[in-house]
RNA sequence: GUCUCCUUCGUCUAGUGGUUAGGACAACGGGUUUUCAUCCCGUCAACAGGGGUUCGAUCCCCCUAGGAGAUGCCA
């Protein structure tokens, strides 16, 4: 453990800790997550509920790899978890490569485990085996379905077979399934953090779910229990979808004769639909977010206040501030929407405290994929400096910058006329622009003078000053939308700004013969 | 179908047995500005409904409605 240093002041034993004689309970929280896909809002947001409470507890935050699905297993799914915690700063005290007293932490690796407890099981007459073939299991589903059944679920087909009908199943080379007993009659709760007392009726709890696959491999139910009790957890924060599983977990820890960990079902994040967030909503993904140019601060202080908050004013935290003042009591309980534009809302004031060179560091990679030629530092520094306001993510810089490197094309003429300038009064607006910008830039007069000079050319040709302004940023920059002018301007230097002015009137000239 | 959970502005949320129900994003309007953006100011906007309890309920209780989730050899 990282902590090791302060934390061995006191002893540390297994979940407890002594400071002064006094043993306190020393939290152990996980994060779990399966490599089946990109670590997407919903999941993090789950990491960072973990990782905060274990922080601001002064706990042990666990990483487990619940990679007991063979089918939907993806390595680059793995990747992306590391680097996703990575790029967060979610680090983790136990874990996948760095270790632990209760590793290994990657459920694939424990196999054995799972094994040895399911057979207990069964062998305690808590579980038993199942050799439905999961077509027979299909058929029975869609039946009940059918029937609109009030009874969904498995039939519990195998639950008292005898040993004469097993060992018929047995030779026929059936691989079976466990399953776990549970019992018909009573009924089952646990205390939940955020909701309190959740109590369902063990004949409504899904009837005697798969422990122990056919390949081998635990389910999540199994697996779960058995790790959460082996590495110590103190603390389930999770989805509140696994409410409805919470009832068979404490099934499974009395089963074991273990005592479970304090449960605390977390709010669900949903779409603008009110459906848990999906593809369909836009970016979930962490990955998708980061190369879109979302910085990790932005993201991790967002997706916090999702479901919790401070004092309800404040909205502004650090991971730093965030490690101290996460508290569970604040958490909501009724699931949030992700706004996606109160992300982006984040991310450029986020933007804004960065110092230039340090934008311009993070900027650089969504230049250099255009291919523009990159050399001068020093004018990138003052696109930089006067993009910064405009970025709501950092790949908008592309467009903001595109003028420097590629030649406006001009397609649309009639954007180089201002609101009531006709195309002939802009293409003389804008030669007398040309003139007066050349002379200006050339007798070095100040800025503000030139502006002057422009402005006063408006007048003269009776438009108003943006019947001048607007015909001068299209032919400097292609477009209605731009940077402040004059930056564009030293920024595409004298030379080109001109020609490019002169290409522009060119243009314009033929459009309107 | 069954079970479980949830319910304050469009969204994230604060809040209390007596408040003009607060903040933020969004939207809209205005100001600054050569455009856009930033920034500043302002406007709109909520206690799901119905019963109780109470002198008084957004807050406590019950019911209804709506929403979500679960119901897999996925997690």
């Amino acid at each position: 453990m990282t902590l090791c240093p302060l934390l061995s002041l006191f002893h540390i034993c297994g979940t407890t800790k002594e400071i002064r004689g006094v043993i306190f309970m020393q939290v152990r929280v996980r994060y779990a997550p399966s490599p089946t896909g990109l670590q997407h809002i919903g999941g993090i947001r789950t990491a960072l509920f973990n990782y905060f409470f274990a922080r601001s507890q002064k706990g042990s935050f666990i990483l487990r790899i619940e990679d007991t699905d063979q089918e939907r297993y993806s390595p680059e799914a793995l990747d992306d978890l590391y680097a996703t915690l990575k790029w967060l700063g979610i680090e983790y005290d136990e874990g996948p490569i760095k270790g632990g007293p209760f590793g290994p932490y990657v459920q694939s690796e424990r196999f054995d485990i799972y094994e040895k407890y399911a057979k207990k099981l069964v062998e305690d007459g808590k579980a038993y085996y199942c050799y439905c073939s999961p077509e027979r299991l299909e058929k029975v589903r869609k039946e009940q379905q059918e029937a609109k059944s009030q009874y969904q679920g498995y039939d519990r087909h195998c639950r008292n077979l005898s040993s004469e009908e097993r060992l018929a199943y047995e030779e026929q080379g059936i691989r079976p399934v466990i399953r776990l007993k549970v019992p018909t009659e009573g009924k089952t709760s646990f205390e939940d953090i955020l909701m309190g007392r959740i109590t369902r009726r063990n004949s409504d709890v899904s009837p005697d779910p798969v422990l122990l696959k056919s390949d081998g491999f635990p389910t999540y139910h199994l697996a779960n229990v058995i790790d959460d009790h082996m590495m110590e957890i103190t603390h389930i924060m999770r989805a509140q979808e696994w409410i409805p599983s919470g009832p068979l977990h404490i099934l499974l820890y009395e089963a074991f004769g273990w005592e479970s960990p304090k449960y605390c079902h977390l709010p669900m994040v949903m779409g603008k639909d009110g459906q848990k967030l999906s593809k369909r909503h836009g970016s979930t993904a962490v990955a998708e977010f980061r190369k879109e140019g979302y910085l990790p601060e932005a993201l991790l202080n967002y997706v916090s206040l999702v479901g919790w908050s401070y004092d309800g004013t404040r909205e502004f935290f650090t991971k730093e501030e965030l490690e101290e003042l996460f508290s569970l009591e604040k958490i909501n309980k009724a699931p949030g929407v992700f706004d996606y534009k109160k992300l982006d809302w984040f991310n450029g004031q986020y933007i804004r405290m960065k110092s230039d060179e340090e934008l311009l560091d993070l900027l650089m990679p969504y230049l250099a994929e255009t291919g523009w030629p990159l050399s001068d530092r020093g004018k990138l520094l003052h696109l930089t400096a006067v993009a910064k306001e405009r970025l709501k993510v950092l790949s908008d810089i592309t467009g903001l910058a595109r003028f420097l490197f590629e030649e406006p094309a001009w397609k649309d003429l009639s954007i180089f006329a201002a609101k009531g300038v006709e195309l002939p009064a802009a293409h003389t607006a804008l030669e007398r622009a040309y003139a007066i910008l050349r002379g200006g830039l050339e007798a070095n007069k100040e800025q503000s003078m030139i502006e002057e000079e422009l402005a006063q050319s408006a007048k003269d040709l009776g438009v108003k000053v943006n019947g001048v302004f607007q015909p001068l940023r299209v032919a400097i920059t292609g477009s209605t939308v731009s940077l402040p002018l004059f930056d564009s301007i030293e920024l595409l230097g004298f030379e080109h700004t001109m020609n490019r002015i002169q290409d522009a009137l060119n243009v314009l000239k033929k459009g309107i013969e």
